[in-house]
DNA sequence: CGGAATCCAACTGGATACTG
DNA sequence: CAGTATCCAGTTGGATTCCG
């Protein structure tokens, strides 16, 4: 195991830039199921603003992790997927999604207060 | 492999919440080595502040991630260190660091402006 | 349809001072 | 030593409006 201790850079914090905002893992999650239009992914996710969901997407299209295609049709199509690189991120996603199963049954309740 | 998309409630986003603090990863590599008092923690992360890290740590606490040992002494001894349940994240981190690992070698240099 | 631009409220984290 | 308390700046995200 190599948690780069001595680093300046750490990876864990790596990953939470990269699914570090509100929807992020959301969008994710959408898209790893398969490509999603813009308009599918604000139906999916009711509560994310256009805004968000646009700065959500071109953050995650920065790292690498998902493509976006515009079709050169009227009206406008634009799909967002996984990218090849970006599938290498779906087994982590995974062991994440795992552990916070299991943490979110660990705690049934947080004293609201 | 099973993402919850139809639940409210999204592990990968718990998992964030846990870690989602500026200074909670670097916390728990510390910790992960080993047992670790308040001012070696602050050693150890000369940037943080005692107000955060006194925050994190409280933070990590209550979801059950790292113990606090409180040995009455003088001058006061505070211990923390990683909870069984909080062992159980180590496997996770791993996976995360890796990755994390990987992305930061692919992308050498973000264009600063 | 798929945005961009603007304004604003809420939250996060830093600096500083004080304490059992 | 290991905090707490207060104030303040920066960032994040929401609401709204407008556009090709």
């Amino acid at each position: 195991m190599n948690l780069m201790i001595n680093t300046s850079e750490c990876p864990i914090e790596t990953v939470i830039h990269v699914l570090g905002g509100k929807w992020k893992p959301r969008i994710c999650r959408h898209l790893i199921e398969s490509t999603k239009r813009f308009s599918d992914l604000e139906k999916l996710i009711p509560a994310v603003s256009q805004k968000m969901l646009t700065q959500h997407l071109r953050d995650l299209e920065r790292e690498g992790v998902i493509e976006r295609t515009i079709h050169p049709v009227v009206p406008p199509k634009v799909e967002y997927a996984l990218s090849d690189y970006g599938k290498t991120f779906i087994p982590v996603l995974e062991v994440m999604s795992i552990w916070g199963q299991n943490h979110i049954e660990r705690k049934p309740e947080e004293p609201a207060s």
